[in-house]
DNA sequence: TATTGTTATACTCTATAACTATA
DNA sequence: TATAGTTATAGAGTATAACAATA
């Protein structure tokens, strides 16, 4: 059985805060969403000794094989040097290989291991697990909604 | 009038990654939009000294007038050590004060100054107008149901 | 000249333990 | 004993400049 992350004990009494302006403010509430997916998403990842960062950029190896680090780190929205230690902890745990590429001598294809790919389908079953679990009581249709949402606004985001 | 953020300027080739996995990986959604809403946020607050942290702690004191640290923490979701620093940025700019509470001497009263429910109210429509543009083009309907949806998720992560 | 990957570095946000003063 | 606020500290994540190798 899959079971959602459970808030710490706060020992607060049962204080609730008066929303009227953050109501309309649309970071605040995207930030407290993301903090509940990130805290279950760390602790389903933590018995692979993955974080979301190296998970990412694991699934994104394996569904698109051969993709440079610049590539990664594009899809990924991080920096190209934050993204040499992500792939650096990947390398070292030979999850996968850095592939020099003959045509192009200064970057790398990257691509997963038979190992990585393993890890990749039990870390994917288990957070698929857990998202179903975590949004399990949302209907559909608004997790759709928001997904879809959440995709427009990145676009929408870059298009200024 | 209001502009929204403009993507950084990548100068790599039009790669766009398969999403095959990432398709159902929810966290990885929540993250990019949330990263393009704190990016606009953060330019939005810069001209008022403020980042998201110090002001959606002003918005929460202008909001419930005299709550304690440990609400404002409880509230935001930061743990008490780390909003020490965000009161005392606040306090030192005169934005805000702390009472000592009489009938319980340990906590303090936050409350917002004259100059503080100043600031509040232009950051505030700056914040408000920014968020209008950057989700201008999206169905409101939508918008409503992400918002909703976020909200959702928050309570039910917790429920464990 | 420009780009890939890299190093070094600094800054923000976050998390934990331990202290003080009050209760 | 427990809580409010605090200090110190360590760990992530993020951002920028500058370099070597290659294009």
């Amino acid at each position: 059985m899959v079971e959602p992350v459970k808030k710490p004990t706060r020992k607060t009494d049962g204080f609730v805060a008066n929303d009227t302006t953050l109501r309309t403010f649309v970071g605040y509430h995207m930030k407290r969403a993301f903090n509940v997916v990130q805290a279950d998403l760390a602790k389903t990842l933590k018995p692979f000794e993955l974080r979301m960062l190296t998970y990412t950029a694991l699934v994104l190896i394996v569904d698109n094989p051969g993709l440079s680090q610049s590539q990664l780190a594009d899809a990924m929205d991080v920096e190209r040097p934050n993204l040499v230690v992500i792939v650096d902890e990947l390398e070292q745990r030979e999850l996968i290989v850095r592939q020099r590429v003959p045509t192009d001598r200064r970057a790398y294809a990257l691509r997963v291991t038979l190992k990585g790919q393993h890890l990749f389908q039990q870390a994917t079953d288990a957070v698929t697990a857990h998202e179903k679990a975590l949004l399990g009581d949302i209907d559909t249709g608004a997790q759709d909604t928001m997904i879809a949402t959440l995709i427009h606004i990145q676009s929408g985001g870059a298009k200024g």
